[in-house]
DNA sequence: GCGGCATGTGGAACCGGTTCCACAACCCGA
DNA sequence: TCGGGTTGTGGAACCGGTTCCACATGCCGC
């Protein structure tokens, strides 16, 4: 069994006090006694008890992060962001997974409790309002990262930016029929990403005097086949579009496969763009939207220990710029 | 600030022994007086505190998982089978990620504390011996995934099989040229799985009286570019291999690309197998070796919480087998 | 030489649970 | 009727830290 305050004290010849004092940097302590106690420190190997304290400091040393779909790439590389600055500031990251609409409701009503955690991260997760009120009554800081809540600090990429990218990369190339595959609109998890990202679109195509056809908007599921099938449709239609815009790169990719069993040519007949820049994108050449995910969850660990020690509140929302990373699915438009 | 379990004793007009009692099912409470503390504790949304919990029963009630490159899919993959163990275990599950070298040592030095967690599970990573030793002592219970060291408890893929599994299905199509393409042979960090498999095929091929030809294994970091370039080289040799095997997807992706590159035809003059069955490995139709990633996960946390337990000891190592996916990179051997 | 203040220190109280001991009340059989 | 066992219960002690208060000591200026 490892070797309690106590036993320090008692082997320095002081009281716990100032053991305690010596552990936590606090002045008033005589050098020599500093230095005595720190070998009986060595001597013993001895490492607080991270209970005990927790218990007494009534801090837990710990934030939880919700995540909503853990496998996808971009979540995963928000919680690298997420884990590495967590670590310079000595906080364990306890990870909760939603992938069921039960445990979701089981997590935002359990884990919001002051004396479970010292903060909460929701990645890509939404609270309701009486969710919020549960959170606030809790009392614990919470940073909301690719998620909107007019009240809570928030980390998000510029979706509605990266739609207006994308949708100006292919209008400076001369297209002017455009296709978007997206998600859900209102997805039951999770968040309408996709829906900004079109908004986008939009926004940039009305400066030119232009909209997107209603039957070249195709939303659903967020898988590739699901996107095949989409753009099938879409592009046996007469006056298909010459450019898509997709809402994910695992979308973008069902939209080539569909291209390239149709014998359409890409970018030749068709370009197409990408969103969030996966290791796959660079592998098939896909144009796509980049964002800085990792950064989003440092930044979010920034606001969260601000919160934490109280620092002046800052602006709620925190947009981080999306840039476009240009491969081989798009050109000019086909003459 | 939330109940305390004096706030509820007081109101039941009963002890703190005898909530304390109720809270955890014990006998010996009359069930009238169980009804009241209950409805006290219901009317004040009490939910006992962790932190007290955890110091008073000595046991932390989480479990840290340390991994090694947290991004790869494969290990989200293996972390998403953990946590969702983990969430019925009712345990805590706390991520450490390693990416460098420091941070491995500094990981292994400070994790495996008795009044940190309660288990340890290390994905991918094995610890040294004098490692063991800190772990020994400290008495935590230890489960490896993915990786190798006789005298720990240990659930690992099948990658010898694996390799033989690939080598194999080649042999079968008429090949006999083969290559390897795979990670440095003993990594700094990490577990050399990719040796292993380079194993296997060894011994499928030796069941055919062949074996591989030095300068057709090539091994390096595990990245697309690495393994394009190497396999560049490779394909440009006379009497070139007619299938390769790479030890992983990423890795079969530059192969791939080599070929791309050198207007080789897959499957009709090359054939490839990859390793764990990514998602772009689905899109670019690679045929690969699938692992129960997830499974892992289950069974690791399966064996740590029999650990915590005191269960009886069931054998160290535990082996999972892996199948083989056929897409569209491999065919009959060339003429 | 003495009041006042800064510095260093021990120890009690506290954080909020669990566990164990002592004891009361009751039941049962002899 | 009484002894012994069972059941239900309150409360003290404990887990291992932090914090605060009281107090001793030493230094300084007037």
């Amino acid at each position: 069994m490892p070797a309690t305050i106590q036993d320090v004290a008692r082997a320095a010849g002081v009281g716990r006090g100032t053991v305690s004092r010596v552990l936590n940097d606090r002045p008033n302590v005589d050098p020599v006694t500093r230095a005595r106690v720190l070998e009986a420190i060595a001597a013993r190997d001895f490492v607080p008890s991270a209970a005990a304290r927790r218990l007494s400091l009534r801090r837990t040393q710990s934030i939880a992060v919700v995540t909503l779909h853990l496998t996808r790439p971009s979540v995963v590389e928000r919680l690298r962001g997420i884990e590495s600055a967590l670590v310079d500031a000595a906080l364990d990251m306890v990870v909760l997974n939603i992938e069921t609409l039960e445990r979701r409701d089981a997590i935002l009503r359990d884990v919001p409790r002051p004396e479970r955690f010292d903060g909460l991260i929701l990645v890509s997760v939404a609270p309701h309002d009486t969710e919020l009120a549960q959170i606030r009554r809790s009392g614990l800081p919470v940073v909301l990262i690719d998620a909107h809540h007019r009240a809570l600090p928030r980390v998000v990429c510029d979706d509605v930016g990266g739609g207006m990218l994308a949708a100006n990369h292919l209008l400076e190339r001369g297209h002017r029929r455009f296709g978007f595959i997206g998600d859900e609109p209102r997805p039951t998890l999770g968040v309408p990403s996709s829906r900004m990202r079109f908004r986008g679109v939009g926004l940039a195509l009305r400066e030119y005097g232009l909209a997107i056809r209603p039957d070249h908007v195709a939303e659903g599921e967020h898988t590739r086949e699901f996107a095949r099938e989409l753009t099938e449709t879409m592009l046996r239609s007469a006056d298909r579009p010459t450019a898509i815009i997709a809402a994910s790169d695992t979308k973008a990719i069902g939209v080539l496969e569909a291209a390239r069993k149709l014998g359409i040519d890409v970018p030749g007949e068709l370009s197409v763009i990408g969103y969030d820049d996966v290791e796959a994108a660079d592998f098939v050449g896909l144009t796509t939207i980049h964002q800085p995910l990792a950064e989003t969850g440092a930044r979010a660990v920034d606001r969260m220990i601000g919160l934490i020690s109280g620092a002046a509140r800052v602006p709620l929302r925190e947009v981080l710029p999306v840039s476009l990373v240009e491969r081989r699915t798009t050109g000019p438009a086909p003459a």
